[in-house]
DNA sequence: GCCCACC
DNA sequence: GGTGGGCTGTTATGC
DNA sequence: GCATAA
């Protein structure tokens, strides 16, 4: 008896797939096996190739499950079968990585079998790495937003699309957002999308600035639906239409009908309702390809703007920091403990003041807890102590450690 | 999840 | 032969 | 050049 007795080989369009551990349970809540989200993605395939297929991306993988911290891979495995593609992107700084470029339901099975659960990729097509073909509206609800108040702002976002000769296709993130997906004529550089994003955030903020923010600066952005334009620039991934997030409910970034956004839920959407309703209707998605527009809408409207105007004598904010750590959940327990220890002024905290981030690191996400201490009476403000726990992203080598 | 360097 | 480390150190803005 | 965010 050896390990490969434990792995079922799976022939998916006269190719071989290795899937080992297929009965491992990967989502225990809904019990869904590596092999059921392996399945999952077959069926769902042409979907979820319209959203990843042909683009470079990066391999987010969970190989201890989705309740431990995943690592992030940019460079193909050099082990992998001839009929994998890639694609190699180069960095300012002199830097490179070939990633993989999944082209077919065998390369879908093949990056789930190594671990991946939601697909990553590039908002360009290998055969243009520098000219973006979509445009992605990253609609980030801060903490207390409601979904209604969320789909307000995507109409609101259609709409500046829509005026600019763009056509948006919605889905939910799998998370708490929604992404709307443009597709663009490949003509533009990073630059230019993102400054394209960054007009449409503003534009939006503008029309509807109760509901929506387009700060960078996260303590300044309330209660409100982030437009997340960043997310257009260079080297950044969004999870992919029909992606499974690495949720207990096994939730999938669904692609939805305009008209179901406002009466549709995103846990409505699972592996097993999913797998359902694209079977019964396909995919609402299927004609953004045929639905390419150009910037000169949005470009325009970035003139009419003029530069982003940035407020001189702004008082900072009075946040203060709470925890780092390796995994969120110890950073989640050190939040618990500030919070013990000062219950008299958590009454005053909304929701939006606790401040989550997951910060890029070294192959992986570490994570940081921020409060915002805005809303809490200045005489009550607790001081700046030392972090509740404590960690550096950069231990061991560092830049200048060199035998 | 899997390779490979190291013991 | 078994074990354990590695697997993204980018990008852009604002001060 | 440092901090900030994804
Ligand atoms: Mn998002
Ligand atoms: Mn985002």
């Amino acid at each position: 008896m050896s390990a490969t007795d434990s792995a079922e080989v799976l022939e998916v369009d006269g190719r071989e797939v290795r899937i080992s551990h297929p009965d491992k349970v990967v989502f225990p809540e809904p019990g869904l096996t590596k092999l059921d989200l392996v399945r999952y993605y077959l069926a769902v395939a042409d979907g979820a190739l319209r959203g990843a297929g042909g683009r470079p991306m990066v391999l987010k993988r969970f190989v201890k499950g989705i309740d431990r911290e995943a690592f992030f891979q940019k460079r193909a495995p050099d082990k992998r079968p001839e009929w994998i593609d890639t694609a190699t992107l180069h960095y300012a700084r002199g830097t490179s990585a070939e990633e993989v470029v999944v082209r077919d339901a065998a390369a879908l099975a093949w990056v789930v079998n190594l671990g991946c659960i939601d697909l990553n990729p590039h908002p360009v097509r290998a055969e243009d790495l520098d000219r973006p073909d979509e445009l992605r509206v990253d609609l980030d609800p801060m903490p207390g937003v409601e979904w209604e108040h969320l789909v307000d702002v995507a109409f609101v976002a259609r709409d500046v699309l829509a005026e600019r000769g763009l056509t948006a296709w919605p889905k939910t993130s799998g998370s708490r957002g929604i992404h709307l997906l443009v597709r663009l004529e490949p003509r533009w550089e990073f630059r230019d999308v993102r400054l394209a994003a960054e007009t449409l955030a503003r534009e939006v903020a503008l029309r509807v600035p109760e509901l929506a923010t387009a700060r960078w600066w996260k303590e300044e952005r309330g209660e409100r639906v982030f437009v997340d334009f960043n997310q257009n620039a260079k080297d950044r991934t969004v999870a992919s239409a029909y992606s499974v997030r690495p949720r207990a409910d096994a939730r999938v970034s669904t692609p939805l009908d305009w008209d179901e956004l406002r009466v549709r839920r995103p846990e409505e959407f699972t592996v097993a309702t999913v797998l359902e309703r694209f079977a019964e209707r396909g995919d609402p998605m299927a004609g953004i390809d045929e639905s390419a527009g150009v910037l000169d809408g949005l470009l325009a409207l970035a003139a009419e703007l003029g530069p982003v105007e940035r407020d001189a004598d702004a008082e900072p904010l009075p946040v203060i920091e709470i925890a780092r750590a390796e995994t969120k959940e110890e950073a989640l327990d050190g939040l618990e403990r500030w919070k013990a220890r000062h219950g008299g002024i958590l009454g005053h905290l909304r929701p939006a003041d606790v401040l989550v981030d997951g910060m890029r690191g070294s192959s992986s996400l570490w994570y940081r807890i921020r409060v915002n201490l805005q809303h809490v009476p200045e005489a009550d403000r607790p001081e700046q102590e030392p972090l509740e726990v404590d960690y550096d992203p950069w231990k061991g080598r560092r830049p200048g450690e060199e035998a």
